[in-house]
DNA sequence: CAAAAAACATGATATATATCATATAAAAGA
DNA sequence: TCTTTTATATGATATATATCATGTTTTTTG
């Protein structure tokens, strides 16, 4: 579905959403142990984020990783167009390059809404929702 | 998405069900130049829908695959699990080992429904019931 | 101003997926 | 029975993705 990588930026920017803020960051090694990804690959990608500016960066001591308000009011979309793009969203379900509503392929009425669902819904919700939702023990970003 | 492979299958056996019967088969070769697809690779995935009986073959001269009514009555997660399981399906869209309905994921509760309408219609509908649509024009699976 | 902490940048390795190539076996027809 | 056609089986190569390792730069703090 998607990238090992779409799928840990989603979980790491959704950790630093609930415990960080512009006086409390976290090194990237930290994050990557706390959400059980490997550390070197989670820099890289962290590395992609930070230029996009959906995570803010600082270095030095006490330096790391953070969101402030204005970056939780991405939405996931946004983090998995940075690492992915959104070929996921905007091509064939089953490969085909022409595919369109006026030249569908046979599956093209029963996929596209349904992804067209999934999209409308990952644009909609900010990342601010989703800690929120964590935040009130709704739901969860981590495993152990 | 889905694997190549599984983008390729569904292609080549939607194919099959447009134009083969049991006295009208099409080598695999010939079917992977008409559906644009690596014709070593397409083989390697008939032999893999052969095993599992989702299409038939038949070897010699004016021999190949192709589908019967009892394929037909197939669907297209049939396919999909013949080629690369349902893990697509069944695990967390970001990818946490014990994400499910009592312990959700941060996006569970949008990602799951959206997954959960998409299988419901990929098994409640036939290979017979997409061919049917093609053959009147409705859609297509070919591209040039 | 020196030392340490952390981001940043780049490259190397491993694994999975996709693609290609070759040899064997079976069936049909001459 | 021999030749041809096509599936079957297996292995080799290429490419993409994921993972690991190293060195450099920046910034804070003592």
């Amino acid at each position: 579905m998607l990238s090992n990588q779409s799928k840990y930026a989603i979980r790491a920017v959704l950790y630093l959403a609930v415990k960080t803020s512009e006086n409390n960051k976290l090194g990237s090694k930290t994050v990557a142990e706390l959400i059980d990804v490997p550390a070197p690959f989670l820099a890289k990608i962290f590395q992609k984020l930070s230029k996009s500016k959906i995570v803010l960066s600082a270095k030095g001591p006490n330096g790391g990783f953070y969101l402030t308000k204005k970056e939780l009011s991405n939405n996931l979309l946004n983090i998995i167009d940075c690492i992915d793009g959104l070929d996921f969203f905007n091509s064939c379900f089953i490969g085909l390059p022409k595919c369109s509503d006026e030249n569908p392929c046979a599956i093209h009425h029963i996929a596209g809404p349904c992804r067209d669902t999934l999209k409308r819904e990952l644009t909609d919700r900010t990342i601010a929702e989703f800690a929120k939702d964590t935040k009130e023990g709704k739901s969860f970003i981590f495993l152990k």
